[in-house]
DNA sequence: ACGCCTACCTGCTTGC
DNA sequence: TGCAAGCAGGTAGGCG
């Protein structure tokens, strides 16, 4: 499940094997797959573009082209891409292919068809404009949390303007972009907070081990080319953080700190894994509201 | 305006 | 053994 990580890892990978290369033809099965302009657009106007750099925002991948261009890709849940000899033979998941004037493919490869592709242009700032043409297409999202301008005093305000509880609030890219379920639960884990504490009555001690193990547990993940649960795969193959985790998927096993075992609760449908003992919540938020949420796990 | 919920998808797991 | 319901979740869009 692609969060920053595992998208960062795609990006690293891809950008020294395809930059420089010309897109030839482009081919899709599944007009839905096709965001941005439109799909009859899409293809016309991607021919003949050189892919000049691959990078990351937030969970998309963003792929330079010459002539203003910007392809940004989002594997979302599912999605995977490959680089293969033209020709080579690919199942009925493959819905996306951009064919390479060299002679190979580079394909998406998605189950479920929840990725999206779309071809965007930039201003001379290098901002990707949206479907208006006017606003950023990234406009919603909130700061990259690796970025070196993203300080513990950043994060404390805008973490002070928000209200609600911390798993959906590190879940909302307009918050912190790139987090997702996993690293959610994993940095909630590290930081011994409880996912349901309301934002609002952290203490700044709270707000500075947050900080501290959102970036520990993303650049962790980075350097272990992220987690391959499900379908996540990067070019170069599976990742290793999964073997990693302290607390995603492993409902029922010893918490790695204190050997108690991990709780599941479903929170906003998702689900939500933490250590009851390490995680604690404080007395005056055990409303019934989150009495009766953490008795039907 | 904000937070919460559902739809989008399909393969795998679970339970009868 | 077979089949169907349930589950997984990133994100857009809708609702209250």
């Amino acid at each position: 499940m692609p969060e920053l990580p595992e998208v960062e890892t795609i990006a690293r990978e891809l950008r020294p094997l395809v930059v420089g290369a010309l897109i030839r033809e482009v081919w899709f099965d599944w007009p839905r797959v096709v965001k941005h302009p439109t799909p009859d657009r899409f293809s016309e106007e991607l021919r003949g573009r050189e892919i000049l750099d691959v990078a990351r925002r937030a969970k998309w991948l963003v792929i330079t082209l010459s002539g203003d261009g910007v392809l940004a890709l989002q594997v979302k849940m599912t999605g995977q891409l490959h680089l293969v000899p033209a020709g080579t033979e690919h199942d009925r998941h493959v819905h996306l292919r951009f064919e390479l004037a060299d002679g190979r493919w580079l394909l998406l490869r998605d189950v479920r068809k929840f990725a999206r592709a779309g071809l965007y242009r930039r201003d001379e700032a290098g901002r990707v404009l949206g479907a208006d043409e006017v606003a950023d297409l990234f406009a919603e999202h909130g700061p990259e949390p690796l970025d070196d301008d993203f300080t513990l005093r950043a994060f404390r305000r805008i973490l002070r303007r928000r209200k609600g509880r911390l798993k959906p609030l590190l879940l909302d890219q307009s918050f912190v972009a790139g987090i997702g379920n996993i690293y959610a639960d994993e940095a909630l884990w590290r930081a011994r907070l409880h996912p349901l504490r309301a934002a609002a009555s952290l203490h700044p001690d709270d707000e500075r081990r947050l900080y501290q193990a959102v970036r520990a547990v993303l650049t962790e993940a980075i350097e272990r080319r992220g987690s391959s649960i499900d379908d996540y795969i990067s070019l170069e193959g599976e990742g290793g953080m999964q073997h990693y985790l302290n607390a995603y998927g492993r409902t029922g096993k010893p918490c790695p700190r204190c050997g108690r075992p991990t709780r599941r609760i479903v929170l906003g449908a998702r689900g939500t894994h933490f250590c009851s003992w390490c995680q604690r919540l404080p007395a005056a938020q055990r409303t019934p509201q989150v009495q009766r949420l953490l008795a039907s796990a």
